[in-house]
DNA sequence: CACCGGATTGGCT
DNA sequence: GCCAATCCGGTGT
């Protein structure tokens, strides 16, 4: 159950995000995920089994969102990815932008797409226009918000694996290589 | 019901 | 480099 999450957030990297809400269709190549295990990460929502409000979608079926606020200004953004009962989860840190780039930066109130356009788990919500409205929501079919195999495929060899971003509180947990990159690509995140 | 603090960002010193 | 922004979930009284 360990190695199905981790796995996902590296089957994830070079899939397409995909929004068309108010404002238009937007989406990007995904280059940077976390991946959160289940009921025994201590730097999970849902560490310990917590089953609340908030944590309650990561418990559901995988294959839908997980959109939570984070210092009450972003909407971070993750996809669930567990079986009924199993709190699994993938954080899509960034994205390079592909379609509906003019969207993205009247969102994000640019003016010229920079490397900090889709960078960054709060700076990719902002341009796609993930709020938590889609929280819950199914990835799989083309509305609102899904994900799409364009048939690229990332090796293993060009994935970069370090820690997590901003768990400091989880301990040992902080410490799992669970972070996962395409090595060179320009739109990860700046973090560390 | 009150308090604490966060899977972050960007603006200011 | 530091820190405010800004909301509400989670926890304990």
């Amino acid at each position: 159950m360990r190695g199905d999450v981790v796995q996902t957030a590296k089957a994830l990297l070079g899939k397409k995000l995909c929004t068309d809400l108010k404002g238009g269709f937007t989406s990007g190549i995904i280059v940077e995920t976390e991946a959160y295990n289940g009921v025994t990460d201590r730097a999970s929502h849902a560490w310990g089994g917590r089953l609340t409000k908030r944590t309650k979608t990561m418990y559901e079926k995988g294959g839908i969102s997980y959109i939570y606020l984070c210092y009450g200004i972003h909407h971070l953004f993750n996809v669930i990815t567990g079986p009924v009962g199993e709190p699994h989860a993938v954080l899509i840190r960034a994205v390079e932008p592909v379609d509906g780039i003019d969207v993205m930066l009247r969102r994000r109130k640019m003016e010229s797409p920079g490397y900090r356009l889709t960078a960054g788990p709060g700076s990719m919500s902002a341009a796609l226009g993930i709020t938590t409205a889609l929280n819950g929501t199914s990835l799989l079919s083309r509305e609102g918000i899904w994900i799409e195999d364009v048939g690229k495929t990332v090796l293993d060899r060009e994935i970069e694996a370090g820690p997590r971003v901003g768990v400091g509180y989880a301990g040992q947990d902080a410490l799992l290589p669970w972070r996962f990159s395409i090595k060179g690509n320009r739109w990860k995140s700046p973090v560390k």
